[in-house]
DNA sequence: AAAAAGTATTTCGCGTATGAAATATTATTG
DNA sequence: CAATAATATTTCATACGCGAAATACTTTTT
């Protein structure tokens, strides 16, 4: 690892891992075809039947216009919907559309334990390590 | 956090940490003019003088096509020179030019100290926690 | 030495990801 | 109630990041 310092390791795992995270788990994220946050996205209006741009960015933790990006092609597959709400114009919310709920029945399985997949190897003290590692990081950062 | 699972919740660490690590830890970055994946590059040439794309590359675990942009962006800053090797024209040496230098001179300490910075207040224990969290983490995906 | 195989880099298409500006609408306030 | 402020989302410009295909050479085979 050259002569490079901690600090610059700890970054670089992440850059790493993130980068693996996103690029596909191998054929586990195929099969459904979608893309990491796509996925994210449609585990999440799994779970929540309606939810606004602004809702789904707190949740999964991205900017509006990133959100709104990833929506525009999942909207282009005919997987979610926009509906303006007719209380506030401002407002679009975001559901799943017919063919958005069918895939998230076919791969319930693979979309709820996708993640947990993942760390199906790690012990439970293991998990605990990591995350609370994990927890550390973000508080410095 | 809802109702969702460890490995959902290490998964979003994962890209929430990344995401604040490329966007910069505010000024410290600023101040240089340059994003991370530029000063990353600009770190690894000033400790050696002249490296093959590919060599940059295998150094900073990005795939050739992902550095070629980055030496565009820094090429166009007049931060690094292409020089194609006489011995072998297939080759391309990215080296830093004056300008290149007097940045790494001007934000040696920043430079160097960039990653380190960011882990300050962590303990060495902290540091090897996540470090061997991370590298867990690794070899599961 | 011409054809084929191999190597190094760039280009291309796609999908994130951000912040700032633009748009559209609603709420406030002077 | 008209000007202004606030809110919600989209659009835009910029920069990654990847894999596949293209390009440009060099080495190996035949």
């Amino acid at each position: 690892m050259d002569d490079l310092s901690k600090g610059y390791e700890i970054a670089s795992l992440i850059r790493e891992i993130n980068s693996k995270l996103n690029h596909g788990i191998k054929n586990q994220l195929k099969e459904t075809g979608l893309t990491m946050p796509q996925l994210i996205v449609v585990k999440v209006l799994s779970k929540n039947k309606r939810l606004k741009v602004s809702e789904i960015s707190k949740k999964i933790k991205l900017v509006n216009s990133t959100v709104s990006g990833i929506i525009d092609r999942l909207e282009k597959q005919d997987i979610v919907r926009r509906i303006r709400s007719k209380e506030d114009r401002r407002i679009v919310y975001i559901e799943l559309s017919n063919k958005g709920n069918d895939i998230v029945k076919k791969y319930q399985h693979t979309i709820n334990n996708f993640f947990n997949n993942i760390f199906i190897n790690c012990s439970e003290e293991e998990m605990e390590t990591i995350l609370k590692g994990l927890e550390t990081l973000r508080k410095h950062i």
